[in-house]
RNA sequence: UCCCUUGUAGCUCAGUCGGCAGAGCAACGGACUGUUAAUCCGUGUGUCGGUGGUUCGAGCCCACCCGGGGGAGCCA
């Protein structure tokens, strides 16, 4: 057990003056019957308070280590008392000292008897904006500093830590290497939609060269933008170390106005030599899985929050994803099960298009209801590095959907073959001598090999049955809003 | 970017036909022998998103601008 190292709100040269007093424990230790009879200290933030007719009052505190509060009983005989602890409101940081009992009232196993509550700073109610009630998530995300203060946002917070600890366990368990790659590119790889420049040129003065900004001039000496994705730096290292992940913030400067679309996100992106797409699809569901399963173990509280506030029904229809082996289905038998449904849709169906929303989901929500990995895609709605089929037609491409989010994995076997490759670039409008690192890997020993990429926020939409990505992520930056 | 919708008290919202700006919650003051969104009594709350226009008079009607939400496209 840690012991409180003498920390105090008082200026340092009086810290080692005071001695230990009690040991501090996190709140979700505390509330555990395993505490009960021991006197500890615990350090947190006030989330209500009420005043009991007997003249002593009850604080619930919590400090972020589990979704429930503890319950701390404040006699009125406590020195402070009167001056301070009637006055503590929502949002004050407190540091109590007491014994662990068994609680008296419903709703709780422990609570604290105080014998010591000090006050390390105020939230003054007139001005705190968090109230003691449900604030609308809209407004909550004006005061995105404040949010992890919320029951909804500190559960959001701890399942996405877990997704993002249970992404490296499983990699690493599997024998996959972490990779970093790029940040900033000179690539404008896949010409995956608007990228954001990144420059050093004073905007105001453009060093112009024949009337066209001269971009030897810049940083890099070259136009550079910030990365949409990490894959084809991932292929180079697969290529040599076989199995590696990328886990890092991706942009995308489209003017998307959606609840599943951020400017700036968190991917994490497999890639394995030697993988073709049946491994990938098989690699898919097991790390989905292992998801699901991991954050069904270890947030069990705070998932209870979001079947009965959020979602009711989540628990269920995470709980049916384990159970079951994904749905494997080709574009073409999707297009021919929608064809024949006899559903209405906005926009018509056949070979060939692009498959839209309302497509993706009757897939997933009616016909499968369940995840379903769609691949072999027509090669003209594919990119260009997607490994041409024997029909000459359809790229071994895949996409993961779920009910409600859709998207949540995109991916493919990646065409090893130069020639086809270099074909494929051609017909893309893409020029090979940009990249001819990528290139190289085809030329010197290349192997087949196949990945995908994962959006973290939309996995977190996912388990938690959140609306919209905005509130899955601490500070989302999206079309028009950059702030905090 | 397109379509729809919305902006009024700290928060959630009502505001009729263009005629004095109004509820609940929070806050504040008080009461109450163990409360769980505690309860009860009392008190106050305003750049009606912004700018301009129509009108004797605009929260309400008109124009433009800004922000929020839902849907679509693009994707993860």
């Amino acid at each position: 057990m840690p012991v409180a190292a003498g920390w105090r709100t008082v200026p340092s040269s009086h810290i080692i003056t005071e001695s230990i007093m009690s040991e501090w424990l996190s709140i979700k230790q505390a509330r555990q019957s395993e505490s009960i009879g021991q006197t500890v200290e615990v350090r947190g933030w006030v989330r209500t308070r009420r005043d009991s007719k007997g003249g002593f009052s009850f604080i619930e505190v919590n400090d972020g280590s589990c979704f429930g509060n503890l319950q701390i009983v404040a006699d009125g005989s406590l020195p402070n008392y009167q001056t301070e602890i009637v006055t503590l409101s929502v949002g004050s940081s407190v540091v109590i000292t007491g014994e662990i009992k068994a609680s008296v009232g419903q709703g709780q196993a422990t609570e604290m008897a105080a014998s010591v509550v000090r006050v390390t700073g105020i939230a003054s109610a007139t001005d705190y904006p968090l109230q003691k009630k449900q604030h609308t998530f809209e407004k909550l995300r004006e005061w995105a500093h404040l949010r992890p203060r919320t029951n909804t946002f500190g559960a959001v917070a701890r399942v996405r830590n877990r997704l993002s600890y249970a992404t490296h366990q499983f990699f690493q368990n599997d024998g996959f290497l972490y990779v970093h790659t790029p940040i900033i590119t000179a690539s404008d790889c896949e010409g995956a939609g608007q990228m954001f420049r990144v420059t050093t040129l004073p905007i105001d003065r453009l060093p112009m060269s024949n009337g066209k900004v001269d971009m030897s001039q810049d940083f890099f000496g070259k136009a550079s933008y910030l990365t949409v994705s990490g894959q084809l730096e991932g292929e180079t290292y697969a290529t040599a170390l076989g199995k590696i992940y990328t886990f890092g913030p991706t942009f995308r400067a489209e003017n998307s106005n959606t609840s599943r679309h951020l400017s700036e996100f968190w991917m994490i992106e497999p890639e394995m030599a030697f993988y073709e797409i049946a491994d990938n699809m098989t690699l898919a569901e097991r790390y989905l899985k292992y998801m699901i399963q991991d954050v069904l173990s270890h947030c069990a509280e705070d998932m209870d929050f979001f079947e009965k506030r959020i979602q009711p029904g989540v628990t269920a229809a995470l709980q049916l994803v384990l159970d079951k082996p994904f749905t494997r289905m080709t574009y073409t038998e999707a297009v021919e099960i929608l064809m024949g449904c006899g559903e209405k849709f906005e926009y018509p169906v056949e070979w060939g298009i692009d498959l839209q929303a309302e497509h993706e989901r009757f897939i997933t929500e009616k016909h499968v209801q369940g995840p379903v990995i769609l691949y072999n895609y027509p090669k003209q709605i594919k990119s260009f590095y997607m490994r041409l089929n024997d029909d000459g037609k359809t790229v071994a491409a895949m996409d993961v959907l779920v009910p409600g989010v859709g998207e949540i994995i995109g991916g493919s076997q990646r065409e090893e073959r130069l020639d086809v490759l270099t074909e494929r670039m051609v017909e893309s409008g893409l020029k090979t001598e940009d990249y001819w690192w990528y290139l190289d890997l085809r030329r010197f020993g290349t192997v087949p090999h196949a990945g995908f990429g994962l959006g973290l926020e939309r996995m977190v939409q996912y388990t938690t049955g959140m609306a919209n990505i905005r509130d899955v992520i601490p500070f989302p930056r999206s079309p028009g809003n950059c702030d905090f």
